[in-house]
RNA sequence: GCCAGCAUAGCUCAGUUGGCCAGAGCAGCUGAUUUGUAAUCAGCCGGUCGGGGGUUCGACUCCCUCUGCUGGCUCCA
């Protein structure tokens, strides 16, 4: 007899192999219908797989992620099995559960496969699905395992294997399909009720662009067709949050081929909007004791030498201008970083001066390959809210406290509440291939990992993950989709402050060399407006909106009154505009709803003659009728409430 | 850069197996209308069907090529 441990650490006696599945009956047959995989003292196991010791059980459902792992794992077998049934001969790579859902890369040789065959796919695996299939594990020995594959011709898994060592290779075989894997599984095909291949696309064997490229097939499958259509209604929704969309709908910026793939033209309202972002963010720096720098748009080819990116990304930058006289040659600069760096140069420090904040929107051009541009989100020309504070390694940690407040004041000023951090740290087992002393490492990282703690923010530390340079805290937040983005930044750098020999003097009158911290709690403006665009679907907070309201006049009328009003509000610096088309307040209001403008104010007769405005909110209808003071109080109240930089 | 797909008016899209002057809605312009909480009516303008080459009596439609876009891959100071 064996104990089971329950997480609510109740135990139960069972026979010697005795399965997850065989216990979840135990405790009750819904439970058991349920069960997609279980973890046997903290290890993914298969549901059947027998269990021979004592052991803490949890049994995982479509609740859990690592349910839902399994379920995808298990659907890219099937997804497998219907490709080899109808394609045979085909050869597979491999095929793992990602995010949402599973993909396989598949070699299909001689096959032409587009997208019209996705649903020929789906329609074999729904009908495999429904035999039933058991997921089978074998433990196979590498010698039977290399003879299997390569009498089957899949040169792929043979190279997997040859990987792997001998007496930890296993098979999983469901219905006429047999794949290398290490599971686990799910017990049959039975819970793959709804199915949808979503994509497909190339890549390269391994990663590896000068492999072969493999026809990667991405799908998702659910255990109710309920979930399957909410899922597929929130791609929708997604579609139409897609910040390129929304860029060309609310005329906030556009691209042209005659400027440039990648280079974006920022249509009055993006700039509106981006400029209040830029206004916001220098109010609080400012506050914070960064100091503005401006720098040119190119750097001597020699700066880059001296920062040591010549050498790295020379070859696949922008290629260098010349001077026509002298040929000498510039970079667009790619990163304000040496630019600041000479600016600190320009003159002695002492230590009493430090930390020195150096802050710019700087504007940088990035050569980047052309299949990998989108929307903003991957540009060739982007502005950083840059900055980099120059201080002693004991100010690292308060510098990084003070970096994480305004990143997360302006994540609470755009209503970002799900955030969450990696740390990135050195990887102890290969310390001689970071720059700079491991005593400052130490002290670095260290302060880091304390500061992360202190501020109780939600974070992962990654091992191996830092720059050659330094340490590092990315951030991330959620949107309102779930969908997670990459924003700010702080980078600890120790190696640009060597070779630009950036001093100070201490308090001992020696020179000592400075940090270097990189920063950037929008990440690139570009980006961040995109990710905002998509996070709040277009209907921006009052402070941002381009427009904050737009007067819509009942009839030509009131066109004088309408104008007296703008120009009132526009004293209170509230930015807005005037309908003045011939058409009827209904259409006006649509028009106005559509374009998402925060207010539309009404005035007719009785709006001129009591010198005031009837308000209707976005989304929300009519609030009733205002004297434009009232109404000026009320918009100015809800942008100070928005953009608060306390609690 | 690589694989796959796409490219028709400012926008969203029609356009039959290649066959007369390439269509619609919205936007724009003009006129009428002077309007009270999600679309007033009429007329007009607008396209070398992404660029170039080819096949054909004839190409938006078929082929090649270039450019751009989309989904991935690779990369990202």
């Amino acid at each position: 007899m064996i104990t089971i441990t329950l997480p609510d650490k109740s135990k139960r006696e069972y026979a010697d192999g005795v399965n997850a599945l065989e216990v979840a009956k135990d405790i009750s047959e819904g439970l058991a219908r349920n069960v997609l995989a279980a973890k046997v003292n903290g290890e993914v196991w298969d549901a059947n797989r027998p269990i021979v010791q004592d052991a803490d059980v949890q049994l995982l459902t479509w609740k859990d992620d690592e349910g839902k792992a399994a379920m995808w794992h298990s659907s890219a077998h099937l997804m497998a099995e219907a490709i080899e049934l109808l394609f045979p001969g085909v050869k597979f790579g491999i095929g793992p559960n990602i995010e949402n859902g599973f993909y396989y890369d598949v070699d299909f040789g001689e096959y032409e496969v587009s997208e019209n065959e996705l649903v020929k796919i789906e329609g074999k695996m729904l009908e495999l699905a429904r035999e039933k299939q058991v997921f089978v594990r074998k433990d196979i020995s590498k010698a039977d395992a290399l003879k299997y594959f390569t009498d089957k011709g899949d040169e792929y898994k043979t190279e997997l294997i040859n990987d792997l060592n001998d007496g930890e290779i296993t098979l999983y075989q469901s219905g006429y399909f047999t794949d290398l894997c290490r599971g686990p599984h799910i017990p049959s095909t039975a819970f793959i009720k709804a199915i949808k291949l979503t994509s497909i696309a190339g890549a390269y064997w391994r990663g590896d662009e000068n492999r072969k490229q493999l026809t990667r097939i991405y799908g998702i499958t659910f255990p109710k067709k309920k979930e399957l259509d909410e899922y597929l209604l929130m791609l929708e929704e997604a579609k139409k949050r897609d910040h390129r969309l929304l860029g060309k709908e609310l005329e906030l910026f556009t691209f042209s081929r005659k400027v440039g793939q990648g280079l974006p033209l920022w249509l009055p309202k993006g700039a509106e909007l981006r400029e209040k972002l830029e206004q916001f963010l220098k109010k609080v720096q400012k506050e914070a004791g960064y100091k503005p720098v401006i720098t040119p748009h190119i750097g001597n080819v020699d700066l880059y030498k001296t920062s040591g990116h010549f050498q790295k990304y020379g070859a696949e930058s922008f290629q260098p201008i010349k001077t026509p006289a002298e040929g000498e040659e510039f970079f667009l600069k790619p990163m304000n970083c040496p630019h600041h760096c000479e600016i600190y140069n320009s003159k002695p420090h002492s230590y009493k001066e430090l930390p020195i904040r150096y802050a710019e929107f700087g504007t940088v051009y990035r050569y980047e390959q052309s299949g990998e541009l989108h929307g903003l989100t991957r540009v060739r020309g982007f502005t950083q809210d840059d900055a980099h504070i120059f201080c002693t390694p004991d100010q690292i940690k308060d510098e990084f406290k003070a970096v994480i407040d305004i990143i997360e004041i302006i994540f609470k000023a755009l209503d970002f509440n799900d955030v969450m951090v990696q740390i990135s740290l050195r990887d102890p087992e290969n310390k001689q291939k970071y720059i700079g002393s491991d005593e400052n490492w130490e002290k670095a990282e260290a302060a880091i990992k304390e500061v992360a703690e202190e501020r109780g923010l939600d974070a992962k530390t990654e091992y191996g993950e830092a720059a050659f340079y330094g340490p590092k805290m990315d951030f991330m937040v959620k949107d309102a989709l779930g969908r997670k983005w990459q924003l700010g930044t702080i980078q600890v750098d120790y190696n640009l402050p060597e070779r630009f020999d950036l001093t100070y003097i201490g308090s001992d009158n020696e020179k000592h060399r400075p940090v270097m911290i990189h920063r950037a709690p929008f990440g690139s403006l570009e980006r961040f407006v995109a990710v905002l665009i998509e996070h709040c679907a277009g209907k921006f907070p009052l402070w941002l909106a381009p427009e904050q309201y737009i007067l819509l006049p009942i009839s030509e009328k009131y066109q004088a009154y309408s104008e007296k009003v703008l120009n009132l509000l526009n004293k209170q610096n509230i930015r807005g505009i005037i309908d003045d088309r011939s058409e009827k307040t209904g259409r006006k209001i649509r028009d106005a709803e559509l374009k998402k403008i925060p207010f539309m104010l009404i005035v007719g007769e009785r709006e001129e003659l009591e010198g005031s405005v009837s308000v209707r909110r976005h989304g929300q209808g009519d609030l009733g009728t205002f004297s434009i003071e009232d109404f000026a109080v009320m918009i100015n109240e809800e942008v100070d409430d928005l953009t608060a930089q306390d609690n």
